[in-house]
DNA sequence: GCCCAGGTGGGTA
DNA sequence: TACCCACATGGG
């Protein structure tokens, strides 16, 4: 059953770089901006995410700024992302950790941590859930970790590669045996992409949804 | 006005 | 374990 899964998900990742291509490796930051970004990035969409980085970037030029910061101001900076009541306390006390645990602020340590403790570490912080540890070790620190968000999750229980009950967090684990690990991030980037044509197709006016062959939606629609 | 966007944590059964 | 919900903002 496995290895049929597994067959599926090559034929899967195959028809996806047909139609998507190899998407460009994210230029990104060190981890800890990986980390800040991703945390205010939940839940919200990608342009007021980037419109809360860049204020909170230019009023704190660094992050012990950040940390050191009356609330309310970072609170004030990072509005645009939304929840910031939540996001900015949880991103100071983040800083605070950091800074109490290593004595400087950076996550380039856990590059050299057996992974599963990397892991663990990112998810013993507030605010950090699996989705979040794993963009922070697969984009930043390029270790094996396979981020499942909405579009990744509800793509693959429609494709049939987990079941459809499974839980985010379970989805991970399932998913990061799955998938070749060479693919993650090739395979979660276009996922998604393909997730958002889903979401449109989802409109029953929209025929952006191109993958005709691998879209049960879209197969059950034809009948 | 209404809906949604690349989640997380807390509560309940 | 498995669901349910609050949380806030900006754009279509």
């Amino acid at each position: 059953m496995t290895e049929q899964l597994r067959n599926k998900v090559t034929k899967i990742h195959t028809r996806l770089l047909e139609v998507y291509g190899e998407p460009q490796w994210r230029v990104n930051t060190e981890p800890l901006g990986e980390l800040i970004n991703t945390v205010l990035s939940q839940n919200t969409n990608d342009r007021n995410r980037d419109k809360a980085y860049a204020q909170l970037r230019q009023r704190f030029p660094t992050w012990e700024e950040v940390r050191d910061a009356p609330a309310e101001d970072v609170l004030e900076a990072i509005r645009p992302a939304g929840l910031a009541p939540s996001k900015g306390p949880r991103i100071q006390s983040i800083l605070q950790r950091i800074t109490a645990e290593r004595g400087t602020l950076g996550l380039e340590f856990l590059s050299t941590m057996p992974l599963e403790d990397a892991r663990k570490w990112l998810l013993s912080l507030n605010g950090v859930g699996p989705k979040t540890a794993a963009i922070v070790l697969l984009f930043s620190l390029g270790r094996p970790a396979f981020p499942v968000d909405t579009h990744i999750h509800r793509v693959s229980k429609r494709l049939g590669l987990i079941p459809k009950r499974t839980s985010r967090e379970k989805a991970h684990v399932l998913l990061e045996e799955l998938v070749p690990s060479a693919h993650y991030y090739t395979f979660h980037i276009n996922v998604i992409e393909h997730g958002r044509a889903i979401c449109a197709a989802r409109n029953p006016k929209c025929d952006r949804c191109t993958l005709n062959d691998l879209c049960d939606y879209y197969q059950e629609k034809q009948k």
